[in-house]
RNA sequence: GCGGGGGUCGCCAAGCCUGGUCAAAGGCGCAAGGCUUAGGACCUUGUCCCGUAGGGGUUCGUGGGUUCAAAUCCCACCCCCCGCACCA
């Protein structure tokens, strides 16, 4: 553990040192592009994060291996409310967040109160994750290195949306969000208690009339109007009597409130208490039919209008209040109701839906056993009813024109009718309240009336985007039907708000423009960001003009710096730099991303930047768990980067979150898959110090190599292969395994097999090390450093070209004996097992040579088909296998099947190799076999006259197969 | 609901696109042995069931189908996870 840590700082400053990092244009090699999504500073980056970095990490250190001058540079996003919101709790003593801050975070005490400064809480964060991601040795070029709130950064996205505006792609309109009334603020789902996302909801108010006044009753459901059998108000809330843009209104006092925030004029005159209209009439306006208003405690005054009209057919909340009603109508004379009236109403079926009665919402009451209006099982009942009637209900003959419509189409249709002949209008109101803001106020809806928007929904943008995504490699490709949706799916996208960090919009500097909007492009300020800071630039010298000029080629270099006072060399420096690195070449982040930041990202590319530009490649990965559980503050498991830094050093952390799982899917830590890692990178550092300072001794290169050694190295080729194209493919988890796992196993073989024979050819052992160690770097780079100079490397393993298979070195004939000593081996250990048998003396018959010629002669006549008695005639051609035709035919028997399954790729493999002289083979092994068998060997071929055969087991010898017989 | 992903031998997880080498890699866990004063670490072997000869049986969410052959292809169903926005 010393030791990692030890080799972690040294190489680290090393790096710093030599700046092997910092990549610059240069023109003889290609380059590569690699950024990932900054992080926010509000909190520690933990564990999970370092998935997503550490994969771009490892990707930017193979390229660099590959030969390419990669840049990987980082960036800090400040932009949003987050931070404003958790420093003013922290103003405010929240003890929550105090706790949270101490203990998860392990932010010193006596730091907080400086945090309180939301500027300040984010540049500490800021040091604080960029320290992790130094510790954890990730190669980036920090001198490109700034925050979403530079004065500079602000030039650079005000630039991009004049760009944006120009091309009309920002619009204008009216918009619903979550508000807390007492602060005065829009509220998403970090400003809550709780951290719930307001939902908003879209409801239809049809205007129900009593004499002059309306009833606005709201509805998520305005196709039910037609079964409507009654108005139910709670007789016990305050409803006020008001002019709501000019038409009057009876609502509850709560919603006369919220329609004010929607844009509506309200006057109320006179407030009174709902049972005074209980037993009054009302008329529908989609039906015209007389109905009453009956009481209904169910009716919740702070949802909505508190005015609901009563579908008992299809609304399980209605027909429950009605059963109620009509059960206790004792309760009814107060309100002048008497009971017939009550008992005639019978709920009026006006949706047909295949496994239902007349009346779902009756079936599905009585079905969940629900006796009270005020049983919370009426939820999950009318979410059935909807479910089943949205999806397959059809409207009956008695809706009117809207007979015979799903109810899909009917909901839609009805609402637009209705509101446009001025029946119904349409009210926000949040579905799951009550949401509470922090400060403890309920959250209401307002809308927002000149809300500025960038347009996704544009099809002609949407067509750039498609196009642009056709071209892009998408890893995992699975996720590509995503994109595509997403693509599809934006519209109109809110770009600013009120309050928080970031660029002000240039044309109404009251707006801010907030994340998701400003970090669309910021890719290409990457590549010009360290002129800006090497040359001091201000940020009102960074005109449009000089973007426009640096990204787009517009202009003319003498001219812009005569005007802005940049020297012409730094503007033309800029405009190189940027040609040089884009287009991006590949982006990453968790998939989280793709609604949102990953296609905006599609999206504006293609609007500000001519194809050619356009990114690349994005890569998405999953989540980490911990030990299989969810990471969560709740659950207490979150482990921040620092501390895990600290307990399971830097390279078994980058291993352990890229070695459980491929792209898709979340990778699970866990403290002992660290643990294996780090065993895993002592054992090879020990086998590499072992080997390096014995093979410093002299040795001969001249002994000749013998199958083993050739096995290992035709293994190694194929391990090269392996790994190189996972990493191509992005496949770590896979690259991992066979660096890390299979290479190993091979590398174990090869040594017991090894102690059993005299010359000891550490070249060979040496020459695998070297590939390991190369091929491990991207992933675990401060211990392929270190073994790398133990080796006798004299430059970085980070620079050193990555190993490439050499096909001279594979020997499918080596594998193919080595494997033959594997199966043996196997097989006599089966053997053993099932007789529970302590061997004295095993011995073993190769196979006869005309079994050999027989088996190759099939090989190859089955590479087309070959039936068992056309091969029998074939082979009787020959006169030697005619004078034993009979074993020839029991023979073929056995192993035709076995071949016929055989895939070509094996068939021809063996072909390739031919016949193999398996008794020398064995006897080569002999040593090996006695020594892990543990008894004597005794090798015969099967038709040597004086062997030992006592149960006559010679017989059954197959090539590559050898009989077996333990004594 | 829509869109996406997934369900594999105790747990994690490859394989599925391109059917046969698949009782199915690898890791963890567990067991035995070696090493060690001991523990740890390390190494070996085993780990679905049966088996005194390298074999047989039953498995890859469920039920059908295609095929000489299916974890892999087709159909239907069940279950789990993620996203559905103005929020980073």
């Amino acid at each position: 553990m010393e030791f990692l840590k030890r080799i972690e700082e040294k190489w680290q400053k090393r790096w710093e040192n030599a700046r092997i990092f910092e990549a610059n244009p240069d023109p003889s090699k290609p380059k590569f592009f690699i950024t990932v999504a900054y992080p926010y500073p509000n909190s520690p980056q933990h564990i999970g994060h370092a998935r997503t970095y550490t994969l771009a990490d490892v990707y930017a250190r193979y390229m660099r291996m590959q030969g390419y001058n990669v840049l990987l540079p980082m960036a800090f996003h400040y932009t949003g409310t987050p931070v404003l919101a958790m420093a003013k709790r922290l103003a405010e003593n929240d003890q929550d967040l105090i706790d949270d801050f101490i203990n998860v975070y392990k932010v010193p005490k006596e730091k907080l109160k400086d945090l309180t400064d939301p500027l300040k809480m984010a540049r500490y964060f800021h040091e604080e994750i960029k320290e992790g991601m130094r510790r954890i040795g990730y190669s980036i070029d920090w001198r490109r290195e700034f925050t979403t709130v530079d004065p500079q950064y602000n030039r650079f996205i005000e630039w991009q949306f004049h760009k944006l505006r120009e091309k009309g792609f920002i619009t204008r309109g009216s918009h619903p969000v979550g508000w807390c009334p007492r602060c005065g603020n829009p509220v998403g789902q970090h400003d809550t208690q709780g951290d719930v996302e307001p939902e908003i909801g879209d409801f239809t108010l049809i205007k129900f009339r009593h004499e002059e006044w309306i009833l606005p009753t709201a509805t998520l459901r305005p196709e039910t109007v037609f079964g409507v059998t009654n108005i139910w108000l709670n007789p016990k809330a305050t409803y006020v009597k008001a002019v709501v843009d000019r038409e009057k209104w009876i609502i509850s006092q709560e919603s006369a409130e919220k329609l004010k925030y929607q844009n509506r004029k309200v006057t109320v005159l006179e407030s009174f208490k709902g049972k005074e209209l209980i037993g009054k009439k009302a008329e529908n306006p989609a039906t015209n039919r007389e109905i009453y208003i009956l009481p209904a405690e169910f009716v919740d005054p702070k949802n909505a209008t508190g005015v609901v009209m009563s579908v008992p057919g299809h609304a399980p909340y209605d027909y429950a209040a009605l059963e109620n009603i009509k059960s206790e109508t004792s309760k009814l004379t107060e309100y002048g109701l008497t009971a017939n009236i009550v008992k005639s109403i019978r709920a009026i079926s006006i949706i047909e839906v295949p496994g239902y009665s007349e009346v779902p919402a009756a079936d599905v009451v009585k079905r969940m056993g629900i006796k009270e209006q005020t049983d919370p099982k009426l939820e999950d009942a009318t979410k059935e009813v909807y479910r089943h009637e949205f999806h397959n209900g059809k409207m009956k003959s008695n809706a009117g024109k809207y007979a015979g419509l799903s109810v899909a189409e009917a909901k839609e249709k009805v609402k637009q009718d209705l509101i446009a002949e001025g029946k119904a209008a349409t009210m926000y109101e949040l579905l799951n309240r009550p949401v509470k803001c922090r400060c403890g106020t309920e959250c209401i809806v307002k809308i927002f009336e000149d809300q500025w928007f960038i347009d996704y929904g544009n099809p002609e943008w949407k067509t750039l985007a498609h196009k642009c995504l056709e071209k892009m490699r998408i890893f995992p490709e699975e996720l590509r039907a995503e994109y595509e949706y997403v693509i599809e799916w934006l519209h109109e996208k809110a770009c600013a708000r009120k309050s928080g960090l970031g660029t002000k919009l240039p044309w109404d500097p009251e707006w801010i423009i907030e994340s998701l909007s400003d970090s669309t492009i910021y890719m290409a300020y990457y590549t010009i960001v360290r002129h800006v800071k090497e040359h001091k630039i201000k940020q009102n010298h960074l005109t449009d003009e000089v973007f426009d000029y640096v990204f787009l080629g517009i202009g003319k270099a003498e001219e812009i710096a005569e005007k802005t006072n940049i020297d012409i060399a730094v503007l033309e420096g800029m405009r190189k730099e940027f040609l040089y690195f884009y287009p991006l070449d590949s982006r990453h982040s968790a998939h989280e991303l793709i609604p949102n930041h990953l296609t905006f990202m599609i999206f504006n590319h293609t609007a500000i930047f001519p194809e050619k530009l356009w990114p690349r490649q994005i890569v998405t990965n999953g989540h980490v768990t911990m030990q299989g559980a969810k990471m969560s503050k709740s659950f207490g498991n979150i482990i921040p980067l620092r501390e895990g830094l600290a307990t399971f050093d830097a390279d078994p952390i980058r291993l352990s979150v890229l070695a459980t799982a491929e792209l898709l899917q979340d990778a699970d830590f866990s403290p002992s898959v660290a643990k294996v890692m780090r065993d895993k990178l002592e054992r090879l550092y020990r086998l590499v110090t072992q080997t390096f300072q014995s093979s410093t001794e002299k040795e001969s290169k001249e002994e000749p190599l013998t199958t083993i050694d050739r096995w290992m190295l035709s293994r190694l080729q194929d391990h090269i292969k392996k790994a190189t194209e996972a990493m191509e493919k992005l496949e770590v988890r896979k690259a991992i395994q066979t660096i890390l796992f299979e290479l190993d196993q091979d590398l174990q073989w090869y040594q017991k097999r090894k102690a059993s024979e005299k010359a000891k050819t550490l070249h060979i052992l040496s020459e695998t090390l070297k590939a390991q160690t190369l091929m491990l770097t991207p992933f675990a780079p401060h211990t392929c450093e270190e073994l790398w100079e133990t080796m006798g490397g004299k430059d970085f393993a980070s620079l050193h070209p990555w190993p490439k298979p050499d096909g001279k070195k594979v020997d499918i004939k080596a594998e193919e004996s080595e494997s033959l000593i594997m199966n043996l081996l196997d097989d006599t250990r089966n053997i053993i097992k099932a007789t529970k048998m302590a061997p004295k003396k095993v011995f073993y018959y190769a196979a006869a040579q005309w079994k050999w010629k027989v088996y190759m002669k099939a090989l190859e006549k089955s590479l087309e088909k070959v039936e068992q008695t056309s091969l029998i005639r074939e082979l009787l051609k020959d006169p030697y296998l005619k004078a034993i035709a009979k074993e020839v035919a029991v023979f073929t028997g056995k192993i035709i099947d076995e071949i016929n399954q055989m895939p070509q790729e094996r068939k021809q493999k063996l072909i390739a190799v031919g016949p193999i002289n398996e008794t020398q083979v064995l006897k080569d092994t002999e040593r090996f076999l006695k020594s892990e068998i543990n008894a004597e060997i005794i090798i015969y071929e099967e038709e040597n006259k004086e062997r030992y055969d006592p149960k006559n087991r010679a017989h059954l010898a197959k090539p590559l197969r050898p009989a077996i017989y333990i004594e």
